[in-house]
RNA sequence: GGGGGCGUGGUGUAGUGGUUCAACAUGCGGCCCUGUCAAGGCCGAGACCGCGGGUUCGAAUCCCGUCGCUCCCGCCA
């Protein structure tokens, strides 16, 4: 016999059925018992009549909530039942994996365990149908994005996440024993992306691990996420970018909406719209300015960069002011930037880069790169670095490779903007940070 | 790395010097209920209040240390 989901049983009406899912409720009477079973489409209620098989009454009376079991039994058609209007009567159950009594806790319970136990016992946690939104959210909003992409001929690229040397600073890498050497796991795929540039594939993308030793406690860092990167050549600038990426994410909330609209309306309460491209654009420069205009104070050393504060500051402006979610933060001065960030050569010493700010929160670093070697290797020093170590990626730009640039964007963090998830580790699968590396 | 907050039955909370201070909810066990409505009623078990030290006649409650968690800053996606 076929399984049958549970949102179709109404089709088979009067016919038995095979279900499989969770025990979400037992009543058990004085003559009757009914079980409510949960599979990933819905909830349906089996009643047993108990004086019908007393040896299976038994065995219903010692299940215990969360247990999956498998159902066979007669749909029937009955107005009394106020879930779904029909029910399934019992005739044989199968215990396939029997929930241990007490359960650590009661995922659909009225009160929720604290987020560190949670935790410990994620996948009972997942089990909520909140989660499981969040994944289907995810899943849908990867493929949109890939979706885009491939219609305009991108290659999408997987580097290597092991590394011979330190890329960029090197302080927040993670070392490991390899072979007879040390070797790092990569904290992002930037120079592996350009390194498709020189090799003039043009239009690259990447979805993947990166890691990052930074000890950081805040709802909204990881020692290791998901990274969303994307690299293109012969721009003139960085809003060729900024230009592309807008679209780019304006189409994945298209996609999301069209397909979880309403379940994130019901579940989150939010009402997922579609960002307006262009998105607000305000320079570094002007930042400041407005940051003095609504009275918000940057510590003294910030002179270059934004603080957390300062960021949710003007993202609150351009919500109030356009009803924008999104906005660029572009231009920013070479101290703040990395080594790589062209230079604007109208604007001394500012580069061609961008930040992108979701509700206040850094989503997303983008730039075009310097792809001319000497003022390459020139950049490199002026930050104090030595070349012998990025040799190999300075090689990348001696043999004809083209202007280009990109961005790397957070995927969960994506995720908390677009759901209104107050912390990360309730947007990604399994959190790692610097004191969770179980399970 | 710096700073703040929290730590009470399985879980979530209340209690901030003694006097109903160890409570409430949920879960668990038992009994009851003519088919319930993500049920209801009654009864019961379950925490020496993170750990160690101190103050006091007396500490869950105050102090010190320590561990764990958490949030903010730094850093970033």
């Amino acid at each position: 016999m076929e399984r049958t989901l549970i949102k179709n049983l109404d089709q088979q009406i009067d016919q038995q059925v095979m279900i499989k899912g969770w025990l979400h409720t037992l009543r058990d009477q004085k003559n009757m018992q009914f079980l409510i079973i949960r599979d990933r489409t819905g909830l349906v209620q089996v009643a047993h009549y108990k004086k019908g098989n007393l040896e299976l009454a038994q065995t219903i009376s010692t299940l215990g909530t969360e247990s999956a079991l498998t159902i066979i039994g007669k749909v029937v058609e009955n107005k009394v039942v106020k879930l779904g209007g029909l029910e399934i009567q019992l005739e044989e159950l199968i215990v396939e994996n029997a929930a241990e009594i007490p359960l650590p806790f009661e995922p659909f319970g009225e009160y929720l365990p604290d987020q560190d136990y949670r935790l410990d016992w994620r996948y009972l946690d997942l089990r909520r149908d909140i989660n499981r939104l969040i994944f289907e959210v995810q899943t849908t909003a990867e493929q949109a994005m890939r979706e885009y992409w491939i219609e305009r001929d991108f290659i999408e690229m997987h580097s290597p996440k092991i590394m011979g040397a330190p890329s960029e600073s090197g302080a927040e890498l993670f070392s490991l024993p390899y072979f007879e050497t040390t070797a790092y796991l990569a904290q992002s795929p930037q120079f592996y992306k350009q390194m498709a540039m020189a090799a003039g594939y043009e239009r690259v993308f990447e979805i993947g691990p990166v890691f990052r030793a930074d000890p950081s406690f805040t709802s909204r860092h990881m020692t290791e996420f998901t990274g969303v990167d994307m690299e293109i050549s012969w721009i003139d600038s960085h809003e060729d970018v900024m230009a592309f990426m807008e679209r780019w994410l304006a189409f994945t909330y298209q996609k999301v909406l069209e397909k979880h609209g309403d379940a994130i309306k019901e579940t989150f309460d939010v009402t997922l719209t579609v960002p307006s491209v262009p998105f607000p654009r305000i320079t570094m420069a002007e930042a400041f300015d407005l940051l003095e205009k609504i009275g918000y104070k940057l510590p003294p050393e910030k002179k270059f960069d934004l603080d957390p504060g300062a960021e949710r500051a003007i993202g609150a402006h351009f919500k109030e002011t356009e009803g924008a979610d999104y906005v660029f933060v572009t231009d920013w001065p070479f101290e703040a930037r990395p080594f790589y960030h062209m230079l604007d050569p109208n604007n001394q010493g500012i580069t061609r880069s961008f930040d992108l700010l979701g509700s206040g929160l850094e989503v997303a670093t983008g730039a075009q790169r310097e792809h001319r070697y000497e003022i390459l290797k020139t950049q490199a020093l002026a930050k104090g670095l030595t070349l012998e170590p990025i040799e190999s990626y300075l090689n990348y730009f001696r043999y004809g490779t083209p202007p280009h640039g990109g961005f790397g964007f957070g995927l969960s963090r994506f995720l908390m903007i677009m759901l209104n998830l107050s912390n990360i580790r309730e947007a990604v699968y399994l959190f790692r940070g610097p004191t969770r590396l179980s399970p």
